[in-house]
DNA sequence: ACCTGAACACCGTTCAAGT
DNA sequence: ACCTGAACACCGTTCAAGT
C-alpha cells in the first residue's frame, strides 16, 4: 500500500481570503467584533497564523472587509423593505428593515459602525456600498417629503429617519430597553410603533 | 547622609481604586475602550499588574465601574440642559445636551452603551444611575405630551426622543455624517436642526 | 504569488507568597 | 486587607525561509 501522498490541503489554499472572511463572519455572529482573533480564524481555516497577512493588511483590514459586505447586505435589505409597500408606507418598511437587519446580525451591525471599521470609512470599496445604502434612504425620504425637488428638505428628513432607526436599533442591541418591557425579539412591532411618527419627521 | 529610607510610595496605595479609574478615564478619552489595558493602567499608576484584581473582578469590572460614572455625569448633564429653558423647549435642550455629552466624551459614550459594559446592565450601582438618567428623560417627555397623565404616551415619546438623539450622536461619533457635510464639531447646530421636529415626536 | 515557523512585544488572569 | 512576581495561555505583527 502506498503511503498517503496526496496532502489533504494543497500548500496553496486557492480561495483563502474568502474562507477567512466566512469563518470570521461565523465568529462575528456568535461572539461579536471583540471576539474576532486573526490567529483563531486562521487556525479554524487550517492555515498558519501569518497567512492572513497576505490577504489583509492587518486585523482592521479584515474588519473593514467584513464591513463592506455588511453594507452591501444592508443596502439590499433596505431596497427589499421599500418594495414591500408603495409610496410613504414603503419608507416605514425601510425603517423596519433597518432595525431587523440589526436584530438579525447584531455583531455585523456593531462592527459596521464601530471604531475598528473607522479606517475603512475612506476605503473606496466600503464607501461605494455605504453610498448605495444611503441613496436608497434618500429615495425613500423623497417619497414622503412635500417638495421632492427640495434636496435640502429631503436630506433633513433622511437624517432624522436614519437617526431614529439607528438609535432604536442601537438601544435594542445594547439591551437598554429590555428593562422597560421592550425586548429585542419584538423589534418589528417596536419599530412600527416608533415609526408611527413618520409624517412627523417632516 | 542617610540613604533614602522612605519609599516613594508605601506598599499600600490607599486609594488605588480611584487612581486606577482616573487613569483609565484618561486613556479612554484618548484611545477609546479598545485601548484600555489593565496592565498599562497599573503600570502608569505605578503598581503591579495584578493589583487591579483586588479592586475589580476583571477588565469588564473596571469597564462597568467607568460606565457607572458615565451615566452619573450624563444624568447631571441632562438635568442641566433641561434647566436651560422652560417647558417644551427644555426638552429640546436635553436632546442637545445628550448629543453634546457624546461629542465631548466619545470614548465614554461608546463604552457606556458598548458590549463590554453589558455585564453591568444588571449591576445595581449602574442601574440606579441609568434609571436616574431615564427618569429625567421621562420628566422632559411629560412636559411636551398633550396628556401628561397618560404614562403610555409619555414613554412612547421618550423612546422616540431617546432613539433620535442616540442615533444622531452615534452616527456623528462613528463618522457616518461627515461625508454629507455634517461635522462632529457642529453637533449643537445639527442637534437643533434634527430636534426641530420636536412637536412631531408626539 | 502564496504560505510557514520562529520570534517579539504585548495582553488578561491566577496564585502562592510577601507586608 | 492589600500588594507582588512568576507563570500560563492567549494575542497582533514581522520576517526570513520555504514551495
Amino acid at each position: 500500500m502506498a503511503k498517503a501522498r496526496v496532502p489533504k490541503r494543497p500548500y496553496h489554499h486557492g480561495k483563502l481570503r474568502e474562507a477567512l472572511l466566512e469563518e470570521a463572519e461565523r465568529i462575528l455572529n456568535k461572539r461579536g467584533v471583540d471576539g474576532l482573533a486573526l490567529r483563531e480564524i486562521a487556525r479554524r481555516v487550517g492555515v498558519s497564523h501569518a497567512a492572513a497577512y497576505h490577504h489583509f493588511e492587518d486585523r482592521d483590514g479584515l474588519v473593514c472587509a467584513l464591513a463592506a459586505r455588511g453594507f452591501e447586505r444592508l443596502a439590499s435589505d433596505l431596497a427589499a423593505g421599500a418594495r414591500r409597500a408603495d409610496g410613504p408606507a414603503g419608507f416605514d418598511e425601510m425603517g423596519v428593515a433597518y432595525v431587523a437587519f440589526a436584530a438579525r446580525r447584531p455583531g455585523m451591525f456593531r462592527l459596521m459602525f464601530g471604531p475598528e471599521a473607522a479606517a475603512g470609512r475612506a476605503d473606496p470599496e466600503i464607501r461605494a456600498n455605504v453610498d448605495a445604502a444611503f441613496s436608497i434612504l434618500l429615495e425613500g425620504a423623497r417619497t414622503i417629503v412635500a417638495t421632492p425637488g427640495d434636496d435640502r428638505a429631503v436630506r433633513c428628513v433622511a437624517l432624522r429617519a436614519w437617526s431614529l432607526v439607528h438609535g432604536l436599533a442601537s438601544l435594542l442591541l445594547d439591551d437598554q430597553l429590555s428593562h422597560h418591557g421592550l425586548a429585542l425579539r419584538d423589534h418589528e412591532r417596536i419599530a412600527r410603533e416608533v415609526l408611527a411618527a413618520r409624517r412627523l419627521l417632516l
